[in-house]
DNA sequence: AGAACCTGAGAGATCGCTTTGAGTGGGATT
DNA sequence: AATCCCACTCAAAGCGATCTCTCAGGTTCT
């Protein structure tokens, strides 16, 4: 591996011009363009790459950007990552990918190794609620530019982009509406995540515009721990138990569409057949779930894309020491029909 | 951020000192314990990060691994992931994960940019052809420690930990021979794949210690463009057209059983009721689909932690400019058994 | 003719750390 | 008394880039 230094001494001139060149400084607008050809010849010919650990020491800058979640098994997650990646590809930065398995503990230990390590910022993928809240506190100390994908964070200091809820869920009941259904059952989220309150607004909202009602009996509120599969599939034994008619479901997530059609399943429901469900995510399973679910799409690329895009103008003004006010970002979510969704018959 | 000097200004010692105390150097060895203690707690108390740029322009090492993989959202992948990043986190190397989309050109790109990063080694998760052959070129000119995961690399100069492929097989049709099932259809890996070729030598072998034979109208190939999710659905509609009585189906992996399971769901075929399936890989899918799938686990965990231990022998070889020889194992794979197998009736 | 300016390039300081080699003062050895 | 060794510490030389300053030589202006 080739030094600037013995680059320019093999082409019989000084770091400083090498560098100049290469960099394309200003300083380099009086060097002849048959300079600076010779030079990048060379730096070609030898295979000349500037040493990163020089650059950074100098310049104080890592090019390094800190990704956080909490399940990198997640398939949520794990496309989101994927829009990060190909934005952040074109750019010099590299995503420095941290799974930190929703323990506090971990948390802190990796910020800690990530700060020591001086990344530049951090963005986070809120599929738990552990990384919300503790991010917020990290914050306030170190002065880093941090953006939270997933999770509105409208008042705080944490920019955010995240998908209209509301809308989603409006998109949702309508979906199910004009396919005939009104005996409607309902999968609520866990209390702790923002993002349940929203999607509720969003049901509320369209049973009050058509005069509808919304029936407790066939509401179930999802139990927090524990997957969203699993609290699905336990939920939507309890909405059997009830022994109450209904025609389609409309699951918080996903993950608790799975739980409740296998529940179905189990229980001789047919879905769509006996029972239409909706999801809410449209992660990667969904395409290829039995059956395919009918869902409402988090663009998830672009949520991780918008994220990229927010932390570079953070990170930009931090850099030219300009306060940014957080940024927030809202999404447009869109409906997804495959096989789960049926015509009330 | 303090520096080493000011540190030093603080306690009125020299940088030599500290930074000897810091790293317990053997040339610490006759500082007196009270020396030491001030250092430290000097340290702690300031705050005193050293700073990595300096470091590693000094040691000119990055203590940093590329995970290389071409589909994050590839569930096989993320749990593998998992299995590096959590015997990662222990050691003082981060990893930096690429997805490198199953295109040449970005595999180049990529590798181009961590090489200039000064990465200083390769696990890759080889869940597609690509990765498996571009690495071994890529290898030859760049010396740098290189493992691959769940892909045989016998013969070769890369390092790999891969599962027993052919006792995996063999064990699942064990499985399906003890449920009764003698009827038995079989989905075929793809042909650039050397698992494939292993986990059907599995199935040969049972068949022939049996004395069983199996049956040509009931086994089709896969075919390779696509997901392995359309690849096994088409694979299962092929079967189903061919007329000829089933009772079980071996899938070569957990996608096409999948595609298998919706292809009979909508034949109307149920599963197991009609049809047992078994799949390869137990991707987290499996816990959660419709039905759960019984199938044989590659521990991937496990294999990312093998991955990670063998990049430390080559990379510690590397540094001491040993020659290490290519480190190569097998790990045993399990059968799970879920709802996606009963017995023959 | 001398000042002012431009062109083209390099010397040297700097970023923050580690390590080599050297230098004290004092006790033990010869 | 001279020598040696040991405990303790530090000055200074890199590591490989970037950037500020300087400088030589030529051109243009006054």
């Amino acid at each position: 591996m080739i030094t600037i230094r013995q680059l320019a001494k093999k082409i019989s001139l000084s770091p400083t011009t090498i560098s100049m060149v290469l960099n394309s400084s200003p300083l380099a607008r009086n060097i002849p363009e048959k300079t600076k050809k010779r030079v990048r010849a060379a730096a070609k010919r030898l295979g000349y790459t500037p040493n990163p650990f020089a650059i950074s020491l100098f310049s104080r800058r890592s090019g390094t950007v800190a990704i956080l979640l909490s399940d990198i098994t997640d398939p949520y997650c794990a496309t989101v990552l994927h829009g990060i990646d190909v934005s952040l590809y074109r750019s010099n930065y590299l995503p420095v990918i941290l799974d930190i398995e929703n323990s506090r503990d971990k948390f802190k230990r990796s910020i800690q190794k990530l700060v020591d390590r001086r990344i530049e910022g951090i963005i986070g993928i809120a599929n738990s609620t552990l990384l919300q809240t503790e991010l917020l506190t990290t914050i306030k100390k170190r002065k880093l530019p941090v953006v939270l994908i997933g999770r509105e964070m409208k008042g705080t200091e944490i920019s955010s982009v995240s998908i209209k809820n509301e809308a989603g869920a409006y998109l949702a009941m309508r979906h199910l509406h004009d396919l005939g259904h009104r005996a409607i059952a309902f999968l609520k989220g866990p209390k702790d995540i923002v993002d349940s309150a929203r999607r509720w607004e969003g049901i509320v909202r369209f049973t009050r515009e058509r005069g509808l009602t919304i029936d407790p009996k066939l509401t179930v509120q999802l139990k927090s721990p524990g997957t969203s599969y699993e609290a699905g599939f336990i939920a939507a034994r309890e909405l059997l138990k009830r022994k109450r008619e209904f025609t389609a479901l409309l699951a918080f997530d996903d993950l608790a569409a799975f739980g409740a059609i296998r529940a179905f399943t189990q229980a001789g429901k047919r879905v769509p057949g006996d029972c239409s469900v909706v999801g809410f995510d449209d992660v990667t399973t969904a395409t290829f779930y039995n059956p395919p679910l009918t869902t409402i799409r988090q663009p998830m690329e672009i949520l991780g894309a918008s994220a990229v895009e927010i932390f570079f103008e953070l990170v930009s003004a931090f850099f030219e020491k300009r306060t940014a006010a957080p940024i927030h970002r809202e999404i447009e979510p869109k409906l997804v029909v495959r096989e789960s969704t049926a015509p009330y018959t």
